[in-house]
DNA sequence: ATGGACAATGTTTTT
DNA sequence: CATTGTCCAT
């Protein structure tokens, strides 16, 4: 096969090993990806295995549609059928396909972090437990961990009374999702392993279909993922994972990178493969990021190597504040892509917690620069976005009682919360679902389960019920986009929340971006579209097409590269993280997590450390990061405060009551594009960053290498155009 | 039942 | 400080 001549040794290797277990550990930069794809394409194309029987699983959506169009572009048509996913949505495909052996319903939903938290309140309150003494966070953690481990309420692990309750809190979190017919992120991991688990004749179709299995991330499984790949691989032991232990940075969330060794120990005739060459950075960056990872102890060093050559040294930059630090960051990023060095596209900004994003976003804005922002909680938090998916939820599973809930007084119609207590008391007491018996009493006009309810509340509920009933029996036939319409237009969704104001009308425009996003599942359907939304991950909400920085959590930025890279808020307490300083292990991820930032620049990195950070309003002294002292001084570069001007090159102030135009207003066409260079007869030479029309005039940033960046209306800066 | 006013409380990372 | 929840008046 000729592509792979365009492997290293060690790629070749991995990509070319023979049956049975194969270990890839791979440094950053390494090419991980690619040995992935090419090991794919290998199989199909030279060990002649049909893509119906490879399984490859992943993290995120992105990194499955990266892998999927490569192997394509390798392969053409010939790869179709390859399943290839994130764990989660592959459980979800086989829970469906396997419902029959399960306590639930192939027509489950899937509840978010959100609806978890959720579901722990409401268990609180039926336990009549004290959600102080619980928090409905820690509570959910401890069964998330559970869950993790494959625990059911009954398997819980016991070691004080507080457990002792907590399995109750779970118990009951259990029974809720099973009357709503729901599952959560963990379910979908735990129940298919238990599948395997405990119904060898499952666990045999499946292990007998994949012949190959591959994993990327694998440092990142937890002990429910591990569990099902070894049950999925049980048969051919054909189980070729990628991974890297320090990128390891999920623990948290129940990841374990001991799963690595775990893996030697288990397949002890694995094939163990280094991918230590990087192509990805300069030399200076690899030595700074080896500095830092070195500090962590019992790990299998490592040398990171390049022959991309030394590159520049890492620019570390002291400022007055956090204020100073976005402003700096902006700065710089305007005069780097004004000279011509770099493309605006070519940054990316990344902070420990999404808090931080907060000043940048301020910055940008104020130096009027677009820039895309990582977050899929972003969008699909805002309230109005989870009221519409509820609404489709509950169309889909009338049991959904979380969705219910959400959405039977939204828009308000006279249905409070006494009403509800008694209405759930009484479905319980029916043993139905609160849902089946609203969509009765829609049809009917009357519930026999419902007498005690007063009259006003009922007809209430029964027009809710007969629109539900209408919406159903239409789901089957319609689009979601042609669903989500009707409901939209029958709840008059509009007019509640659109109430005039800026806010209002911004909420009304999420609802019609996700209106635009349920038009791209006109034949996939209304299931697909909600396991989508339900399972999409923040990296995956990052657009790749638009040149323009990126904002991103050190977290999202794993398994992304960029030419330059600022990593902001080195200080203690943030990097690492004050929640961390009593735990040696949090020490290493929250030192990993900062290796794993390094790594991800190309060309370019600048380390930033602000003197004092606002907190609740006050400023308050800061504490250099202690992980900047692992780094010799020789590798950094000091950028002095010295020529700084941005508190004074920068007239202008965003207002509020600025204007927009709509398109019919516009009666000029725009004169500048970014990139342009342009001559003013007092600031001189310049480059065009950004242009947009205003008020029948066009306003164009500016960047002049004289005097830094100026915002200017064209009609009466005497500016010329330059070729 | 609904909406407004005030108080408390919080910041880790997310499939 | 900025969001979220709780209490109270309509």
């Amino acid at each position: 096969m000729e592509f792979l001549e365009r492997l290293n040794p060690q790629q070749q290797q991995a990509v070319q090993a023979g049956e049975g277990p194969v270990l890839v550990l791979a440094g950053p930069g390494s090419g991980k990806t690619r040995v992935l794809t090419y090991r794919i394409a290998y199989i199909i194309g030279e060990l002649g295995v049909r893509p119906y029987h490879i399984l490859a699983v992943t993290f995120t959506n992105k990194a499955a549609q990266e892998m999927q169009h490569r192997v394509e572009q390798l392969l053409g048509p010939q790869a179709h059928g390859l399943t290839l996913g994130t764990f989660h949505a592959t459980c979800a495909r086989i829970l469906r396909r396997e419902a029959e052996h399960l306590p639930f319903t192939s027509s489950f939903v899937i509840y978010d972090a959100d609806d978890q938290l959720t579901l722990v309140r409401q268990a609180l309150d039926d336990l009549n437990l004290d959600p102080k003494r619980y928090t409905p966070q820690s509570v959910h953690a401890a069964i998330s961990n559970a869950k993790n481990e494959l625990a059911l309420p009954d398997e819980f692990p016991l070691q004080n009374y507080r457990d002792e309750v907590v399995k109750r809190i779970y118990s009951r979190y259990q029974d809720l999702l099973a009357g709503s017919n729901g599952l959560d992120f963990d379910d979908l991991l735990l129940w298919t392993t238990r599948l395997m688990q405990e119904f060898p004749e499952v666990r045999e179709k499946y292990a007998r279909r994949f012949e190959h299995v591959l994993v990327d991330e694998f440092q990142d499984t937890n002990m429910a993922q591990y569990t099902l790949l070894k049950h999925l691989a049980s048969f051919y032991r054909n189980i070729f994972v990628v991974g890297d232990t320090d990128q390891s940075i999920y623990a948290w969330r129940g990841a374990d990178y001991r799963n690595v060794l775990r893996f030697e120990r288990d397949f002890p005739d694995t094939q163990v493969i280094l991918l230590e060459q990087n192509y990805r950075s300069t030399q200076s960056i690899l030595d700074v990021a080896m500095a830092v990872i070195d500090r962590n102890p019992a790990r299998k060093p490592k040398r990171l190597f390049t022959d991309r050559g030394q590159g520049e040294k890492i620019l570390i930059h002291e400022t007055y504040d956090d204020r100073e630090e976005a402003a700096y960051v902006v700065e710089t990023i305007a005069r780097l892509v004004a000279s011509q060095a770099a493309q605006p596209g070519d940054f990316a900004v990344m902070y420990r917690t999404n808090a931080q994003s907060r000043l940048l976003e301020e910055a940008f804005l104020h130096a009027g620069l677009p820039y895309k922002l990582v977050g899929a909680q972003r969008f699909y938090g805002r309230r109005e976005i989870k009221d519409i998916i509820a609404y489709l939820r509950l169309v889909y599973n009338p049991e959904d009682e979380v969705s219910l809930l959400r959405v039977i007084n939204v828009p308000a119609r006279g249905i409070g919360e006494k009403t509800l207590a008694l209405f759930r008391s009484l479905a319980q007491k029916s043993k139905s679902a609160p849902g089946r018996l609203l969509l009765e009493l829609g049809r009917n006009n009357h519930s026999p389960h419902l007498e005690a309810l007063p009259g006003r509340a009922v007809a209430a509920m029964a027009q809710f019920g007969s629109r539900l009933n209408t919406w159903c029996a239409q789901a089957e036939e319609l689009a979601p986009l042609s669903l989500m319409d009707r409901i939209l237009e029958e709840v008059d969704y509009r007019s509640y929340i659109d109430d005039g104001t800026d806010e209002g009308r911004e909420r009304w425009e999420n609802v019609m971006e996700l209106r635009r996003l349920a038009g791209e599942y006109q034949e996939r359907g209304l299931v697909t579209f909600l396991e989508d939304v339900a399972l999409v991950s923040d990296q995956d909400t990052l657009e790749t097409s638009a040149n323009v920085p990126s904002l991103l959590t050190l977290h999202a930025a794993k398994g992304l590269e960029f030419a330059n890279v600022f990593i902001v808020g080195l200080n203690d307490g943030l990097l690492p993280h004050a929640r961390s300083f009593d735990d040696p292990e949090g020490m290493q991820e929250e030192r990993r997590l900062f290796y794993v930032g390094i790594t991800r620049a190309k060309d370019r990195l600048y380390l930033m450390t602000p003197l004092n950070r606002s907190a609740y309003g006050y400023s308050e002294p800061t504490v250099e990061s202690r992980f900047l002292k692992d780094i010799p001084v020789e590798l950094l570069e000091e950028v002095g405060l010295s020529r700084r001007r941005t508190r004074t090159s920068s007239p202008y102030r965003p207002d509020r009551w600025e204007p927009s135009l709509s398109h019919s207003q516009r009666l000029i066409e725009p004169q500048y594009s970014p990139g342009a260079k342009v001559f003013h007869p007092v600031w001189g030479e310049g480059m065009v960053l950004n242009s947009r029309l205003q008020d029948d005039d066009e306003i164009v940033d500016v960047f002049f290498a004289e005097v830094g960046l100026k915002r200017v209306a064209a009609s009466l800066a005497k500016m010329e155009r330059k070729i």
